[in-house]
DNA sequence: ATCCGGTTCC
DNA sequence: GGAACGGGAT
């Protein structure tokens, strides 16, 4: 009888204490969990449910999305932050409906070529929609695979081939197998293998770690160097985007000029918004999300 | 290497 | 007030 390894010690420990995720039941469509792994990049997974909910409610699947304007992404977005990827995301199922018939690939290189699909979210979906054998790192698997194999405090500011070719080491060799590996790696450093207060004594595989082993060395410097929001650019686009999501059509600039003082930086807020596909003018004078409304405003009588 | 939200906790 | 949170695009 041999040990065993890591990826199963941590899939037991997975079956046990999951949490109970709707995209995680198993008649999720490929579908919804892509929209969940798009909405989950960089945004905590309790703010994400009401959104994954009232968005698949509305576009059960790719084309129904294709077929709405952007602005109604723009809106159903809410406040989950990071609005580019509602408008990403709609570019998505275009690209889903056009190439691809409507149905999500199932092919990596496929996922790889979407709107707002990345080397996470693409092998993502790969494994938890399909059942494929890949690894899936994102910066919680990455963390625990550093520490608990390598024995190093963290990996730097992103992902390295290297540490796709670590985590894949660990997995089994049938798919199911992997793909429920993966996901379990990612729910022990969502939940137990934390950045800062890691809870090494319900961890599944304290007695494997070589970072426990080792003391648990601390990264030598700081990991990521501390992002402000107020008085950024991305405040100013979250206030000029508020005022136009809650109007119906065209918004006067006058209106827009109201909420941030600075002209200088509002006006590149805006602009920036436009660049991004969020914003479009309408004539001289105003501006809406992108799609709100006819194409060409009607003449006036 | 930098930009890109918004909420929650300290 | 300020930091933590962390994937994709350029």
């Amino acid at each position: 009888m041999s040990e065993p390894t890591f990826a199963t010690l941590v899939s037991r420990w997975y079956e046990e204490n999951a949490r109970d995720l709707p995209w995680r039941k198993p008649d999720t469509t490929a579908w919804a969990i892509l929209v969940s792994e798009v909405m989950l990049q960089q945004t905590p997974v309790v703010r994400v449910l009401p959104a994954w909910e009232a968005w698949l409610a509305r576009w059960p699947v790719p084309a129904a999305l294709a077929a709405d304007t952007p602005a109604e992404a723009i809106r159903m977005w809410g406040r989950l932050g990071y609005p580019r990827r509602a408008v990403r995301l709609r570019d998505c199922a275009v690209a889903i409906v056009e190439r691809h018939g409507g149905e999500v690939p199932e092919k990596l290189d496929q996922l790889l070529a979407l709107p707002g699909v990345g080397t996470y979210t693409a092998r993502a979906v790969a494994a938890f929609a399909f059942g494929q054998r890949h690894p899936v790192v994102d910066t919680n698997v990455r963390r625990v695979v550093c520490r608990a194999i390598a024995g190093e405090p963290d990996a730097g500011p992103a992902t390295r081939p290297a540490d796709l070719v670590a985590t894949e080491e660990l997995l089994p060799a049938e798919p199911a197998a992997a793909a429920l590996a993966s996901a379990a790696f990612m729910e022990l450093g969502a939940v137990v293998c934390t950045a800062r207060s890691p809870r090494c004594p319900a961890c599944p595989v304290e007695r494997v770690c070589a970072w426990r082993a080792s003391g648990q060395v601390a990264p030598a410097g700081p990991t990521r160097r501390p992002q402000r929001y107020a008085g950024t650019d991305r405040q100013v686009r979250g206030l000029l985007l508020a005022v136009l999501r809650e109007a119906t059509g065209p918004v006067p600039h006058q209106r827009l000029d109201q909420v941030w003082t600075d002209d200088v930086q509002r006006a590149r807020a805006l602009a920036g918004l436009v660049t991004d596909g969020l914003v479009e003018p309408v004539g001289e004078e105003s501006f809406r999300l992108t799609g709100d409304g006819p194409a060409v405003p009607l003449p006036h009588p």
